[in-house]
DNA sequence: AGGGAAGTGTTATAACATAACGTTTTATTA
DNA sequence: TAATAAAACGTTATGTTATAACACTTCCCT
């Protein structure tokens, strides 16, 4: 698989445009808002968003929270293990975690019952470090 | 806590509605799926659906899919910890499991990172062990 | 150059969910 | 049991999220 470095290179304008708007963001971002952001420099209908995200997706930079309706940027870490998600009901933020043992939990569960995992979603709504100490 | 059974004696019209036909679906059903099913019951606006699912996820009868956007029954077990849905492509159906291991593994991400949780998903997507055997 | 794959733009529509308001039923307790 | 509070209910309107269908363009490979 080529590294992001690669991947990026090769993004499209409509690719790029997105992933300007979510590195800004400091929070997951939905579709529309990512929209409305985004009318500015021509892009006029939802379709031209959830495309590109979907691309992005597949390119392995953006996350989709299922939980939220809304995509976030991909930590700077190549993976192919299961992400976690911590979701913060208070400020909004979001961190990407992995961890090993549960990865392969969640093997070790599939397995048992026959089932074959294609796509796992971790995600945990609380309350962050920052938010519980204020 | 109560019971099930206690749970079970002080539903509503609307709830026992709403989880009859939740038991009749083999898998996960949308909240407008449920209106089109209970509109000769009398149902006819989407809140009373979605108010009625808010409820039994209240009393721990009923999960929601956050992946699917759809609704299912708690499988029997009277749980506090987070269910882990395997949910098959093929044949949609869901199974509800739990794994010590993994709740405690997803405690401790949590804790490292100073973070509180509250309420976590784990949703599995796959093929179940009858699809992958035809 | 020819042909296929991926990306794009646009209009229309489908699917999912909640706001706001008033009424009815049920439970609590004076 | 009558007053009151809390929960559930019904209805209309609206808001939010996501996809279908179709035509056109760009890019890449042979
Ligand atoms: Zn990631
Ligand atoms: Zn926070
Ligand atoms: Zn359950
Ligand atoms: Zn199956």
């Amino acid at each position: 698989m080529k590294n992001k470095l690669t991947k990026k290179q090769a993004l499209t304008k409509n690719q790029l445009l997105v992933l300007k708007a979510l590195r800004k963001a400091k929070q997951p971002v939905g579709a529309y808002e990512l929209l409305d952001q985004l009318r500015e420099h021509g892009l006029k209908a939802p379709l031209q968003i959830y495309r590109t995200l979907d691309q992005l997706i597949e390119l392995k930079i953006v996350h989709r929270l299922e939980s939220l309706n809304a995509w976030t940027l991909c930590c700077d870490a190549e993976h192919d293990s299961t992400p976690v998600f911590a979701i913060c009901n208070d400020c909004g933020s979001v961190n990407e975690f992995f961890d090993e043992n549960l990865t392969s939990n969640l093997a070790k569960i599939s397995k048992k019952s026959g089932f074959v995992a294609d796509r796992s979603i971790i995600e945990i709504h609380g309350r962050c470090d920052q938010c519980e100490a204020s």
